[in-house]
DNA sequence: AAAGATTGAGTTGTCAATCTTC
DNA sequence: GAAGATTGACAACTCAATCTTT
């Protein structure tokens, strides 16, 4: 076979997906036995705390977790149904939706933090010097965006 | 909020989750444009095609691509229906089952490579200096290493 | 009984079509 | 008509139960 990637960029991509999948489900696992919600309402409950005025159209919503806006609405719609946000419609555009909080999602955000820390930590902060930390988020930094539908 | 992971720890693992869905997705686009075999089906490919023998029982493919075994049987299913693959029973043990290429399944992942090589340069290798790749490589490696079950 | 594999039911996402509001 | 969001139909996986062979 020819060669087609370097030796040494395969190694790195290989390395990337493989550790992606192990660290991802291995905090999932983590999350569960602390009876806390899964890593994708966390993340849910992230955007939408992190955002200005702690809300979030769905479409923002739907890109922050690089998802497709039915996705977004899926997912959105779980967490309303556990009672964890509730949408907001507004006179200003009253064809949007804002995703807010409600008291159970901004305590569930809060609870689970410490465990998501935890494994963020255990799987993949301890491993790495400070050096490596700030030089993958650099190069990780521009891998996403190379990959954007327009890069 | 307590600062329970530090800031450039923090980074890089959120770069290093959305690197991962942005490079994924735009490398399926990109399959699915040339008109290849979707990501999962070429791992599934490349899986048996490196297996000694050329052929991989459906618990070992199970493991190899990090699925259960009814998520490998579904997925060798769909191959199966699509003509890359068969399933050949054997008197040796009667209760399983190997997964071999056809003609046509060793055809698609010889056409399939050049293209998935394309992205893995285009959106990943190419934005990385040649010492970048090689730290990303190893401290991934360590990564999937902490975040196996048993470390 | 245990191992290999599959099937039925349910979950979570996508795409295309739709509804409402601008 | 275009933007924001949702819905219907379907795709790909998981878990628990099942079937066959050891």
């Amino acid at each position: 076979v020819a060669e087609l990637v370097p030796k040494d960029g395969l190694n790195a991509w290989k390395a990337f997906v493989r550790a992606h999948a192990a660290a991802i489900s291995r905090i999932e696992v983590e999350l569960e036995a602390a009876g806390m919600v899964p890593l994708a309402w966390y993340d849910v409950l992230v955007a939408i705390s992190s955002a200005p005025g702690r809300r979030l159209r769905m479409r923002d919503l739907a890109s922050e977790l690089v998802l497709t806006r039915s996705g977004a609405t899926r997912l959105a719609d779980r967490l309303e149904v556990a009672g964890l946000l509730k949408r907001e419609r507004t006179d200003e555009d009253r064809r949007g939706a804002f995703a807010v909080l409600t008291a159970a999602g901004r305590r569930a955000l809060r609870t689970a933090w410490p465990v998501y820390a935890r494994g963020i930590n255990q799987f993949f902060v301890d491993v790495l010097t400070a050096d490596e930390a700030r030089l993958v988020a650099d190069a990780l930094a521009r891998v996403e965006g190379a990959s954007r539908p327009s890069g």
